[in-house]
RNA sequence: CGCGGAGUAGAGCAGCCCGGUAGCUCGUCAGGCUCAUAACCUGGAGGUCGCGAGUUCGAAUCUCGCCUCCGCACCCA
């Protein structure tokens, strides 16, 4: 999910890191291929459309990726015809290759995987016809790297994540890796081999490259000093290719790994999995319009274990957001700050001394940072926002334990304690969610006068300064009402 | 067939690796408060932890068998 690396990305920036978030598509094979002559368009054409969808879709969800590589763009291809080039001579090597091979799943399969369709035609076990394909192709000896991936795998128990894809993906290798063919001759939408026209590079090749092309590959200056990537988070599906067939490329290229590689679940549509045929697709662009985009992006980090499958429901949606939006943090900055704008002439609260109560909410707040360093590592965002919602938790019981709205007759200079207490503990909060919500936070933090320049993790050490004028506090998470049917 | 995951209060989940009063969120019921977006706080009710057997002084937690659902296959990214 884009909105989860989005989030570690602006974590990791607001923390301090020069983070460089790249993203991209791969618009080759032999399936772009059909489809465009079906369409009678030009595949460039196809492949541009698409990728237009995917910018508007990624512009929408608020996603700030630095780079965006289609691998279309020639700055691709000769970085991976490079790639090729410089992947060692002795695992390519050229053969025949002869199976059944399926357009739509872009793979072959055994003669045991498939089964006996309608009129004795085969399928591939996802249902699609497969054909009987005989071809020149280029070989990788990916049986050679099958050591040294379990090794791999042995020595960085962190290198595919979560743990139930790193048992299923080192199971796999355990049983044997078989050479891959990496070129094809049967199409010619693709990166073109080097020095043998006749083969374009598989699609696989060709994706996976996108990493370092996008870095600037082969040129070893520049961006490609970055390399190699602290993580790639990809779909479940293809952690096969990004966890044995990308590390044996780059090992035989003489390239450093990825450091990790984290598979991600699947959202489904009240429990089923969203599929054109069935019609419960659920696109995004509609549920930014009906819910909003933050409350969306929350929903989605904090529902889901990141890493298993999650679920997503106009119920669940509704009640997170009035739960926990607009009844948790919306209500906390509400009744606090307009509190302040009434009660307290609308200025930063100047403090007394603090008592243990005080000194407990306000060390609370900022044990937090360290606490959600350690989860953003683990891509855990659903942990990490449940820190952040028992401090909310905590902040609420604390204002009603301490009653400012009675202080203010009895005590006044302990209800600017109070309420001095809570609006920096509110400032952390703010500035600790805006990687998961960054519009909302932004308001929030408009509404405690903090300067733009300060709202990265660095300035929480500044506490606000006490007289800063407030301006008068709008709601930021309204409730979610239920259209009158 | 095989590999993998799951079955715990009305709902959604944690706990299970490292056995010992079954926990969280939401909902629900009662009480409190009134600053706040009918919100917030406190307390209660509600579970034979899929079924059966075994190990053990003791099992949601370990072992074996069985049942059910799901993924590994479409789609989507």
């Amino acid at each position: 999910e884009v909105i989860a690396v989005d989030a570690l990305a602006r974590f990791m920036r607001l923390d301090g890191y020069d983070v460089r978030f790249q993203t991209g598509m791969d618009e080759h094979g032999q399936k772009i291929e059909q489809t465009a002559r079906k369409l009678d368009i030009a595949p460039q054409a196809l492949v541009d459309k698409v990728a237009a969808q995917f910018r508007a879709l990624y512009d929408g969800l608020g996603i700030s990726y630095d780079d965006f590589i289609r691998t279309t763009e020639p700055r691709h291809k000769t970085g991976a015809q490079e790639f090729w080039r410089r992947m060692s001579k002795d695992d390519i090597y050229l053969d025949k290759y002869s199976g059944w091979y399926s357009v739509r799943d872009e793979a072959y399969f055994d003669e045991s995987e498939l089964t006996q369709g309608e009129g004795g035609q085969k399928l591939a076990p996802s249902g699609a016809p497969v054909e009987w394909v005989e071809e020149e192709s280029y070989f990788f000896r990916l049986s050679a790297y099958q050591d040294r991936l379990l090794e791999l795998y042995e020595d960085n128990p962190g290198f595919i994540q979560p743990d139930s894809r790193r048992n299923e993906i080192v199971s796999f290798v355990k049983s044997g890796l078989r050479d891959l063919s990496i070129s094809r001759t049967t199409f010619s939408w693709g990166v073109p081999v080097p020095d043998a026209p006749k083969h374009v590079m598989y699609v696989w090749v060709d994706a996976l490259s996108n990493y370092i092309t996008a870095l600037g590959y082969p040129e070893p200056q520049g961006e490609m000093t970055r390399w190699p990537a602290d993580i790639h988070i990809i779909g479940k599906d293809i952690t096969r290719f990004h966890a044995i067939y990308w590390p044996a490329f780059l090992m035989s290229a003489k390239l450093a790994l990825p450091k990790r590689v984290f598979g991600h679940g699947f959202i489904y549509n009240r429990g089923e999995k969203m599929s054109k045929s069935v019609g419960n697709v659920i696109a995004p662009q509609d549920l930014i319009a009906t819910y909003g985009l933050d409350p969306i992006r929350y929903f989605l980090l904090r529902e889901v274990a990141f890493g298993q499958d999650g679920n997503i429901s106009h119920e669940a949606l509704v009640q997170r957001m009035n739960s926990d939006l607009a009844n948790g943090l919306g209500n906390l900055a509400q009744r606090v700050l307009s509190f302040i704008n009434k009660n307290a002439g609308a200025v930063v609260p100047t403090p007394g001394a603090l008592l243990p109560a005080d000194e407990a909410l306000l060390k609370a707040a900022q044990d937090l940072l360290p606490a959600l360093r350690k989860e953003y590592a683990e891509q855990a965002f659903h942990r990490a926002l449940d820190l952040i919602w028992q401090v909310i938790a905590a902040s609420d019981r604390y204002v009603d334990e301490f009653a400012p709205w009675t202080l203010r007759k009895t005590d006044p200079a302990r209800m600017n304690t109070v309420l001095y207490v809570l609006t920096q503990v509110i400032r952390q909060l703010a500035t600790l969610v805006q990687p998961v919500m960054p519009a909302s936070s932004a308001k929030l933090l408009d509404q405690l006068a903090v300067p733009k320049d300060k709202r990265d993790f660095a300035g929480l050490a500044t506490p606000l300064a006490p007289g800063t004028a407030l301006p008068a506090p709008q709601g930021v998470f309204p409730r979610f009402v239920e259209p009158a049917a």
